[in-house]
DNA sequence: TTGCAGACGATATAACGTAACGTTCAGGCC
DNA sequence: GGCCTGAACGTTACGTTATATCGTCTGCAA
């Protein structure tokens, strides 16, 4: 698993430097070009653990003051999502920061309708069962989208049994 | 598995003809009425076994002499997708039919990236070890979005081998 | 110091989707 | 037939998400 979904009240200021410190040594191993404000947006992502609109994101770089208009937050996104620092939920039109820049991969996204938190998971039963049926249709699988909506297991008690 | 990737040179009428009238049938059988508007929608989107965009379609109504705008073909697609006669693919903010709308189910879809044809799958051993996944993190899976692009057999053909 | 390429600024517009309210029309009931 | 009701649809307006295009700046290297 890539990331969980984090209890209510662990320490998220330290989880936002490990990403954003992960994410520079990646980009120093890569020759990439981690800029300040392509810093600053997969800081804004990880901020959350529930998933950022573009928009959203650009609300937060004008409270800073920053001149900015969709292409700079939608190029900053680009590098972040092409680069696997950030992950894109299509059935939300949003974007979750990535536990495992590391190394290339295709996730799978749980997200609580509950409290709208994400969980990564990296599962290779999961992506090679995908893989293999569609290949018994002859069809050569590149990337595969799964994503889903469920409720976690702090949401679940919750309901289950109301304050 | 619910569609297939129909060859090039299949009977597409008869294909448009069979769904319209399981469409037909389901709404019958369960008091919903397909309207004029609703069976062209669904006619519309089968005429293709690719995936159309609602401006697409919203284009075709107006190609008919009809006056539309935005809600009249997102309420004839609410209706269609609600009631299961087409799927909406997340990744593509588009719509396909549906090849089995007797019942309910969550289905898989293999989105072609040579031709944009689209196949459907229901495949209970990929929902079921999603589901096992995800509960094992504690998540209760309610709706699976899983869509694959990869090639289809006959693009694949085609790239190895070009005319 | 010139040239180049990548990042960003800035403007405009395309593409996708919904809120809200009024009108029409089919079906049930008197 | 006349009336009522609710679903479907028309219509206007607007909200949200994303991209095209072109100009400018900056850092780096020839």
């Amino acid at each position: 698993m890539l990331s969980d979904f984090r209890p209510g009240d662990h320490d998220h200021e330290a989880c936002v430097a490990v990403a954003l410190d992960a994410a520079s040594a990646v980009c120093r191993e890569r020759g990439l070009r981690l800029t300040p404000l392509r810093r600053r947006v997969l800081e804004l992502v990880w901020r959350r653990h529930a998933p950022s609109g573009a928009y959203d994101l650009l609300e937060a770089l004008r409270s800073d003051g920053r001149r900015a208009d969709p292409p700079t937050v939608y190029r900053a996104l680009d590098f972040l999502v092409g680069n696997g620092f950030v992950h894109r939920l299509e059935s939300f039109n949003a974007y979750v920061g990535c536990g495992g820049p590391e190394r290339e991969h295709n996730g799978q996204f749980l997200i609580c309708d509950g409290c709208g938190r994400v969980a990564e998971l990296e599962d290779p039963a999961i992506s090679g069962i995908i893989r293999e049926k569609a290949r018994a249709l002859g069809f050569r699988a590149g990337w595969q989208t799964v994503e889903v909506i469920g409720l976690c297991g702090e949401c679940r008690g919750r309901r289950e049994s109301p304050a």
